[in-house]
DNA sequence: AGAAGATATGAGCTTGTGATCATATGTTGA
DNA sequence: TCAACATATGATCACAAGCTCATATCTTCT
């Protein structure tokens, strides 16, 4: 991943001001993970997920209150992206977050939420 | 904004394992913030106001290489969440970050990016 | 093997959202 | 005041994305 450097002085192109803007390739990436959590579903499941450890389909469906297919289907992104792992057990599938730094991500954007000041539009 | 305690007792519903997700309505003001960095440009746009600290419309348009109207729509969703401020001089608007916060969630977000484990489909 | 359970996946429908075009508002200078 | 500029906003269109329904896959149990 190329993430321009902040405040570098390299020559760049003209008349814009040229800045250090995210590479156009990084911005995709990144947007696509935000994507991911950007849906109450999905967001809800990654917490339920962070605070069980590890949760079968059915019963995140349940804690949730979407249906076992939308459930599957949201998981799958999730797996894609790899942002959960699946591990089966018997008939029954467990998920779990795959990466620790989910939670410091969710954490510092419930900060950023809090401190956010929603009273001028 | 009432979060769940993660590891409380509190006797709650019964059936599904009755974990402690995040609020329904929490979960859907949360995924507003992050709907707001899961698209490519407005992700730019963010990237490039907190680092140029401030920026017009028609720079901001130049840089992201959109039009100046679609940065203005995106500007505006951006302006009523509360996460950027406008300030007028002269004809021009001056776009700037409102809270810095979102710099750590970007933070974050590239650190996450850069760790997450992309190999297993 | 066959049935039932748990999850996965594909197709189709419907809603949400970004881009554009046209137009309005606000600002500066002749 | 009028023209030119900068930005804002409303309407419309096209595409992305979620949900559901039907079906497939995999596992267990009899």
């Amino acid at each position: 991943m190329v993430v321009m450097p902040r405040h570098s002085h390299v020559a760049e192109g003209s008349v814009p001001p040229a800045g250090h803007t995210l590479g156009i390739d990084d911005a995709r990436h990144l947007a696509e993970r935000f994507k991911l959590l950007a849906e109450p579903s999905r967001l809800r499941m990654v917490y339920a997920l962070l605070d069980a450890g590890e949760l079968c389909v059915n019963d995140l469906a349940g804690m949730i209150g979407s249906s076992e297919s939308a459930t599957s289907h949201q998981l799958r992104q999730l797996r894609l992206a790899g942002l959960v792992r699946a591990r089966r057990d018997g008939r029954e599938v467990f998920y779990a977050v795959a990466d620790e730094h989910v939670r410091l991500l969710l954490d510092v954007a419930v900060e950023h939420y809090l401190h956010a000041d929603r009273t001028k539009p």
